[in-house]
DNA sequence: GCGGCAGATTTGTCATATTATATGCTGATT
DNA sequence: AATCAGCATATAATATGACAAATCTGCCGC
């Protein structure tokens, strides 16, 4: 009978995560699943490398190979693992990853500021949430403009308590996509949302360096509300431009690796 | 002892995917996955709903609870299903399903031509497509400009087959966003890509609709290869709406849902 | 040199038992 | 009548052991 499993990583519950949806650490097979992949993100587990076979990683992990296949399953969902019969399972290359997986996006910024990730992150933002805005001024129906706005106010209430101005952040993008209907942008938005709940996470815990833009985040409400496709677009162009001068101010100040 | 695995669901070699990238069914628990992940997407198994207890669900389909269960894992991997003891096993809610997962869009398009998804995917497309284009031709390397022009070169010697232009123009796409370096759009890529894939393997079935429009691919691909981030970004703009022409009469074709 | 065959290794699948957890009910208590 | 503790129950979660299938390796015969 085992006495610890998982030996050394209990999970703490004070973590904040401000909500993000990633897969359950309820479960032994998901807590597995974390630490496998946090591993692999990290590059403990090189592309074309193999784990140790189930019958050895599951004594080791203190677990049953149950419970390790069904980690092993969760992690090649998210391309991020192989399994063949007598080869192993292997690590597969970087571009097999779904790096679109909140899960793997949370794990790349598990150990901390990550700047080239913040990096592709702002690139993509700045792709897309533009054009995002765009079709929300468009396409908003009242109760989403509704929502966006209470969104809004949340965080001008919220101030400078970081733990309920970045939820609140969180959401009024969240909110922006989904008014945009297209299905894809939502997942995105959520994905993103992760990324950057993962991000803050680490910064929330260190020195302030996150200040939320507000009346950037006003221009854009009023003109999705107004349906000025045009000045919702400037505007969060505007915003990002913002977010990426704190977000470098706060990586500069945060061991930026 | 079991005579007939997955009853009527045998895997056709035959089928054309393109070799798009999406979760092995070498395996019983892959088939398991593909089979519900499918009945999902289709809508047969509506958000909020449970799944048959594992012991039944497993009989049902004439597999082992364990493979059963792998399946479950995976799909709950990406978002489709979550498991709790006594509740069962549910569908989550839509907007809980990781979209921009390549089996997940797949699925998706399993149907066949499905207007409202082509839609999305091609405002996604519009959105985040220019903007790579524009990336590459700062950054692409030497070898990478010459990786795009042998993509092209296989298109043009392609011609009208298209078992073979499909895939190159597929290579074509891929390439063109590792020249951005950003793995966010690179996994956006594999995912696209995937999803054309899971259309094609329909169209290519039926009567020819897709015509691959070559001298948008070529403008293109000079664009990046000079340099010119400006031309680049109105080639694929012209690319996509010569695209987006094509899909439609295809659509249009082919018993439009 | 080469093709195929035998053996060994590893994951895949199965069956069964036990444990953990969530849910709802029941009945006592206020 | 409302509330809450505790109990029964259904279900997934985990563990274990056995066997099957795949596939790589190297040897053997030619």
């Amino acid at each position: 009978m085992r006495e610890t499993r998982l030996a050394g990583r209990q999970i703490h519950k004070t973590d904040k995560n401000f909500g993000a949806r990633t897969y359950s650490t309820r479960s032994l097979h998901g807590q597995v699943a974390h630490q496998i992949g946090e591993r692999i993100l990290r590059g403990d587990i090189a592309p074309g490398q193999s784990l140790p076979n189930e019958a050895d990683l599951s004594e080791e992990l203190n677990v049953s190979r149950t419970a390790l296949r069904e980690a092993i399953k969760v992690l090649a969902a998210k391309g991020l693992l192989e399994s063949r019969p007598k080869t192993g399972t292997r690590v597969r290359s970087r571009d097999n990853w779904n790096m679109l997986d909140p899960d793997v996006l949370a794990w790349l910024f598990a150990d901390g500021p990550n700047a080239a990730a913040s990096e592709m992150l702002f690139e993509i933002r700045e792709i897309f949430e533009p054009s995002a805005a765009a079709m929300a001024a468009t396409r908003a129906s009242k109760s989403q403009i509704s929502d966006l706005r209470s969104a809004y106010e949340a965080m001008e209430v919220a101030g400078d308590d970081i733990d309920a101005s970045i939820p609140a952040d969180l959401k009024f993008h969240q909110l922006l996509l989904a008014s945009t209907g297209n299905e894809l942008l939502i997942s995105l938005g959520s994905m993103i949302e992760t990324a950057l709940a993962a991000n803050f996470k680490v910064s929330s815990a260190g020195p302030r360096g996150i200040v939320i833009a507000l009346p950037q985040h006003k221009a854009v409400l009023e003109a999705i509300a107004a349906g000025d496709a045009v000045a919702a677009q400037t505007a969060v162009i505007e915003l990002l431009q913002q977010a990426r001068i704190s977000v470098a101010t706060f990586n500069a100040a945060n061991n930026n690796t």
